[in-house]
DNA sequence: GTACGAACTAGAGCCGCCTCTAGGTCAAGA
DNA sequence: TCTTGACCTAGAGGCGGCTCTAGTTCGTAC
């Protein structure tokens, strides 16, 4: 049932560096139990919280604030309204974010076809045409 | 017509730090001509520049790729391919992140729900219905 | 019994990207 | 004349987020 970290890693993509450092940065919901030789061992629970922590991540969630979440997670029931609040305010900005990449790309996209072309003509004149 | 570095940075949004800093890192398409005292002055042509390196860095191109691209600008005519091959592979990196920004934004729009409704839930309870 | 592999801790190091400091020049206004 | 403020250079510093090192401790396999 227990996952070692190696076996964490390997599931999440993450380093084992990588969850030792999150664990220090006091972003997992619980304390990770420990087994023979204070080796951690995970469970599933801890292992799908990682996931939705690495999805934070991803759309750029610092982690001084997925701790801020995850303490509201720990300190139990009564809180909701205070993540709501981190979970919306973090949903504008990754929206943004998309609004603003849309933007990127729709340049790059210009750019691409220009210079696709340009490249094209110079290939059909290449073979004569 | 020309714009001092004040300007430039009120104009783009960058810091007169990240400006020369930009410089520094030969990611300018033109030297900058300088003026009395060594100032530098804009064009209009480098502001458009500037906003394009800007559009790449938000969307994660790394600086010294900038770089790349800019050198090829720089050397003329010739490397157009080159040119579209560093969009082309930027384009599908911006795509990708964006895919990846949905998967993100879907788990915390559905997190949001779920916090949602449980807040009114309370609330509706609180004021006795 | 020794070698290996995987785990442990504490803390240093690294990378990317700026940002800031120190020490200076210059022009215009009080 | 003196101050102010915008600019200059070179180089140091800072921040976020890991990543790596050093030095151990285990448990299992040869």
């Amino acid at each position: 049932m227990g996952m070692s970290i190696g076996e964490v890693a390997e599931h999440t993509g993450l380093s084992v560096h990588a969850l030792r450092f999150y664990e220090k940065e006091g972003i997992l919901a619980h304390e990770v139990h420990r087994g023979p030789g204070g080796r951690r061992v995970y469970t599933q629970q801890d292992v799908d919280w990682l996931r939705m922590c690495i999805m934070l991540r991803m759309s750029g969630m610092p982690v001084p604030e997925i701790r801020r979440y995850t303490e509201l997670v720990r300190q139990g029931d009564g809180n909701e309204l205070q993540r709501l609040d981190i979970l919306k305010e973090h949903q504008d900005r990754v929206r943004e974010q998309m609004a603003r990449l849309q933007e990127c790309l729709d340049l790059i996209t210009y750019k691409v076809g220009k210079y696709q072309d340009y490249v094209n003509s110079i290939a059909s004149r290449a073979v004569g045409q």
